[in-house]
DNA sequence: CGCACGATGCTCT
DNA sequence: GAGCATCGTGCGC
């Protein structure tokens, strides 16, 4: 299975875009677990819901290192969201994978992501961005600011040859609303919810 | 099914 | 001290 490759040139939208399709796997001591993205969401420089766009500071100084670093930050106290870095060192620009259809390690992502409500459908496994994290194994203490495909992570390229992707306005943000910088998979019955 | 709300703590002002 | 790129539960339909 053949890595992704991030090319310099490439800009943040089209990484969103180029994302879908790619599959992301994450592996543990417990195991590997995998699925394919089919959600993301850009965060550019001049974005006002960017994490970049006020200064660099500790918590987002992954945000500028070279395209292809892993991001992760702490949300709402007990949830992390999963970003891969784009764009051109020292920009300040990613990636969100808000979803994916999961493809390997079921059964490990169902006790990761188990609550009190028995048998989660597989579509609820990862249909949230920090769902994914949660059933990955992802975590920000172990994960955080690494190249992704020299680490524990990897994402293989897309191995259909076309996908339909739709474009919309990002969502769960206040500021930066109006921009449309989220992408889905057509039709795909595992991305976040609305 | 949809909607409203509370949990929970890191991050920055 | 306020805000936050969220999620699960509980309730009403």
């Amino acid at each position: 299975m053949p890595q992704f490759s991030f090319h310099k040139k490439q800009d943040t939208l089209s990484l969103a875009q180029a994302l879908i399709g790619c599959e992301l796997l994450c592996e543990t001591e417990n195991g590997v677990a995998a699925g394919i993205i089919v959600e993301t969401e850009a965060y550019l420089k001049d974005d006002p819901a960017c994490h970049a766009y006020n200064k660099k500071t500790a918590r987002n100084a992954p945000m500028f290192e070279a395209a292809g670093h892993i991001y992760i930050y702490h949300i709402y106290g007990m949830y992390q969201c999963f970003n891969i870095v784009s764009g051109k060192q020292d920009e300040g620009e990613a990636v969100l994978i808000r979803a994916l259809e999961p493809t390997q390690g079921l059964e490990l992502m169902m006790q990761r992501r188990a609550t009190k409500k028995q048998n989660l459908a597989t579509k609820d496994l990862c249909s949230g961005p920090s769902k994914l994290v949660q059933a990955l194994g992802i975590n920000i203490e172990v994960h955080n600011n690494k190249p992704i495909n020299a680490c524990e992570i990897s994402l293989l390229a897309r191995t259909k040859a076309t996908v339909e992707i739709v474009q919309t306005t990002r969502i769960g943000i206040v500021k930066g609303k109006e921009l449309p910088y989220r992408f889905y998979l057509k039709g795909s019955e595992y991305i976040s919810k609305k």
